[in-house]
DNA sequence: GTGGATATACTCGGATATTGACTGTCCGAGTAATATCGG
DNA sequence: CCGATATTACTCGGACAGTCAATATCCGAGTATATCCAC
């Protein structure tokens, strides 16, 4: 899976604690986990273009969170930066070589229809659980994250 | 995902179809739906190590399966293929750049901890797949198939 | 001093190199069948 | 004709290239701020 995947999260989250008064320059977020700065504002603007983040160019530009965290989903993330595509695409070599069944069209494979059941179970936890449901977790397991980035990144 | 697991699923299913009597080679395997032989081979090695297949070496060689269908998971072929690793992997950058949180030992990543639960969904969806169960949903879905794959490769 | 126009600095957005993994191929080790030769 | 041995053909197994997408980077378009100047 896309490593932007891991980054556009923990950004999503870092937003959320910022608070949406002003937006935050891609460089910043990348400089708080040391990350290629260019490389994560690709991400992010992969974020925009799914609805997720809403940026704001020229100076003082940067991004925001486009709606709360409860209205987004694991999910979301992931196919913004994955794209749509599920893992296992199936490519129909039943219909290659000796074994092609000529003429009248293929019923669905039996294989594909198995792995794609699988990918679904894969979706639906992902679209059970919103980027809200990780906050609430994140802030139990370490209370004093919060104050400590909203703080970090308030410094100029 | 590896178009390998494809590849791999389908061969099995061909191999129980075609009977344990004897082993087949893996350009049969291969011809059968025009793949390139070598990597087939390649990919059934993987199926071997992991003890879902044994090779018979040298001349009259080849591949069968080492047990029943219905001790083979769809599980069990994905990690042979493409490894144990988790699709989504957690590379901690919570620990990297100013907001490390220095000393303590940091504790569980929320984000690699939800992803990690859709990832045991998939893993438990897979888990519960037998190659039995899909061999008989094909078989339902395209009754003239077994007979014709066994007639094929009983032609040398 | 104040208002407006200009210059400036800064940031997103997409176009452009680079790297690593998946894909594909080739040759050697090992075995069964075959051919050869002696009895 | 029969048996033992050497040869041959064939297949798996791992080592070796090729190719494409993910990774990383750079430069232009656009905007808010700051500066400068005229009044």
């Amino acid at each position: 899976m896309n490593e932007g995947v891991e980054w556009a999260l923990h950004s999503c989250l870092n937003l959320a604690w910022i608070g949406e008064e002003r937006a935050v320059t891609a460089a910043r977020l990348a400089a708080y986990h040391e990350l290629p700065p260019a490389y994560l504002n690709k991400q992010l603007q992969s974020l925009v273009r799914a609805g997720i983040l809403s940026s704001v160019p020229g100076c003082q530009g940067g991004f925001r969170l486009a709606r709360s965290l409860d209205r987004i989903t694991l999910m979301d993330v992931v196919t913004a930066i994955e794209g749509p595509d599920e893992a296992f695409r199936c490519t129909e070599i039943r219909g290659q070589g000796p074994g092609a069944t000529t003429g009248r069209p293929t019923a669905e494979c039996a294989i594909a229809d198995a792995m794609g059941r699988a990918d679904l179970a894969w979706r639906r936890e992902l679209a059970a659980q919103t980027l809200a449901d990780v906050r609430a977790r994140a802030e139990r397991q370490a209370p004093g994250a919060p104050d400590r980035i909203r703080r970090w990144f308030a410094d100029l």
